[in-house]
RNA sequence: GCCGCGUUCGUCUAGGGGUUAGGACGCCGGCCUUUCACGCCGGUAACACGGGUUCAAAUCCCGUACGCGGUACCA
């Protein structure tokens, strides 16, 4: 049996976003857990909204996310080149001898007379293609001498007039669609490109790809790709319809439904936000598929391991931020703590905090389970890097009892004197104090907290303490002695 | 409008003729912790509707509704 071959065809239209990323994912857990090949083609056909720096920022993320390809455009391979604008020739190539076989024509419209046919509410089709301007209506010489003249037109497919193209999808089953339904598509635009249609067909089947694995939009489009398989005598390759992702609303996760629900769109937004591509690609996958256990955290290894198209559901799926986050804290505490380092750094020197990594990896370890973002740190725990300017005005009311001031001034003295500052010296001094005050150890250990971090919350006391160290221990204590009085 | 695809807790989903309809997120409670989080335990909540088929239907069939997609010289 021959390889697996898969390709991800994104167009650079726009930057890589979460929707492509996914169909990417499928695509590289396919390949992957097919032992098979996955290609990066990009399909730059569209002139008019091409994006210059958008191939650059597919490709960049792709890699960001661990979904390495075996062929692209800057990679190349036994198929180059893999930007359609550079494999014209082939398209032009193929269409003409299209139009030779009787499948194609060309046509010469202007789009006026097109706005007319539609306003009648005409298709393009067998039943007003003989009344149209094109290569059918007018004899041999005719058409020569005006494609020699160099007059504008396009080539559209002879969509036959009366027959059911059916095919089988991996995910969604049997398709039919009768023919009558389907315009006599554009296969070679007036600029030269070829459309979607041809260029998508005629590159996969000269990628050698296998399995054509693709949203759902495009299921009413295959049946004009199987037509051309078939005018071309080419082999279908097998065709997967992943279902969309939607808006927690149900609506198209668009650009703007994305953003007014608080939802990053394109995949750098979710980087640079620092959600780890791990807990993204795990989520993404969740999204659609499942892996017919109980399991959910999944590394991008785990998931090639156990993906197959077989469990991919039918249904399209909502997009669930909540979800998301948790599996963001699930990936971020599985993390070495020398790669949280490494992805906590950049949100700290954001926050202009500046200190050594030897004492930020100290902080991590505290906090660790703490985490949902790699952003946490340099905000929720900033104290753990500067002195709190503010405290937590419900918790001074709650835990800064009149007493308070004379407790913790008592028990920065202890620290102070310290020789060795662990942590059962820590809890050891401050019970002895408690004891000896006749107060509970509560008592001090809620506003020394506060004292320190501004907060009521947090990590346990004494490890928080040893962490800051004791000279900042004493300074934030006697700071805090002053201002809450 | 026409064509296509879809419909199990609020969300992601398992299951697929006879189940107490399972798990996860979220939410709520409890335990742990003199804090908070993690963790653990428990709770909440679903087969869109109407007809068939069948001894039996959430599961099969047909309709309806709703949602989404397509209907471009966009992909």
């Amino acid at each position: 049996m021959s390889v697996i071959r898969v390709r991800f065809a994104p167009s650079p239209t726009g930057y890589l976003h979460i929707g492509g990323l996914r169909t990417a994912l499928y695509c590289y857990l396919f390949a992957r857990s097919q032992g098979g090949k996955l290609v990066l083609r990009i399909e730059d056909t569209d002139r008019t909204r091409f994006v210059e720096d958008a191939e650059d920022d597919i490709v960049q993320n792709l890699a960001r996310c661990g979904l390495d390809v075996d062929e692209s455009p800057m990679l190349g391979g036994p198929y180059a080149p893999y930007r359609q604008s550079e494999r014209q020739n082939l398209y032009r190539k193929y269409a003409e001898s299209l139009v030779d076989s009787g499948h194609a024509y060309y046509a010469f419209d202007s789009s006026d007379s097109i706005a007319e046919l539609r306003k009648r509410n005409k298709a393009y089709d067998a039943s007003t293609r003989l009344q149209m301007d094109n290569s059918l209506t007018h004899p041999k010489e005719v058409v020569s001498m005006r494609l020699e003249s160099g007059e504008e037109y396009v080539v559209r497919l002879c969509v036959p007039e009366d027959v059911t193209i059916q095919f089988d999808d991996l995910i969604k089953g049997a398709v039919k669609v009768d023919s009558a339904n389907i315009d006599d598509q554009v296969l070679i635009k007036s600029d030269g490109m070829p459309t979607y249609h041809l260029a998508n067909v005629v590159d996969d089947h000269h990628m050698a790809i296998t399995h054509v694995i693709r949203g759902d939009e495009w299921i009413p489009s295959t049946p004009k790709h199987i037509l051309l398989y078939q005018a071309f005598g080419w082999q279908l390759p097998a065709m997967a319809h992943l279902p969309l992702i939607l808006s927690p609303t149900g609506g198209k996760l668009s650009k703007r439904s994305a953003q007014r629900q608080g939802i990053p769109i394109n995949v750098s937004d979710y980087l640079s936000k620092g959600y780890e591509p791990q807990a993204v690609m795990n989520f993404l996958a969740l999204l659609g598929w499942n892996p017919g256990t109980e399991d959910e955290v999944f590394t991008l290894e785990e998931l090639v391991s156990t993906f197959s198209l077989e469990r991919v559901g039918s249904a399209p799926a909502k997009f669930d931020l909540d979800k998301l986050n948790w599996f963001n804290a699930q990936h971020l505490r599985r993390l070495d703590i020398e790669v949280l380092l490494e992805r906590v750094r950049p949100f700290l020197e954001e926050h202009g905090i500046a200190v050594q990594d030897a004492y930020i990896q100290k902080v991590c370890l505290l906090v660790h389970d703490r985490l949902q973002h790699a952003k946490d740190l340099a905000t929720n725990f900033s104290y753990c890097f500067v002195d709190p300017v503010t405290f937590d005005p419900k918790g001074v009311k709650k835990r800064w009892k009149s007493d308070a001031a004379s407790l913790v001034n008592d028990y920065s003295t202890r620290l102070d004197a310290l020789t060795s500052f662990n942590e059962d010296a820590l809890e050891f001094e401050l019970r002895d104090l408690a004891a000896s005050r006749k107060v509970g150890a509560g008592r001090i250990i809620h506003p020394v907290r506060l004292a320190v971090s501004g907060t009521t919350a947090g990590p346990g006391l004494f490890a928080l303490l040893r962490v800051l160290g004791q000279h900042t221990c004493v300074r934030r204590l006697r700071n805090a002695v002053t201002k809450l009085g």
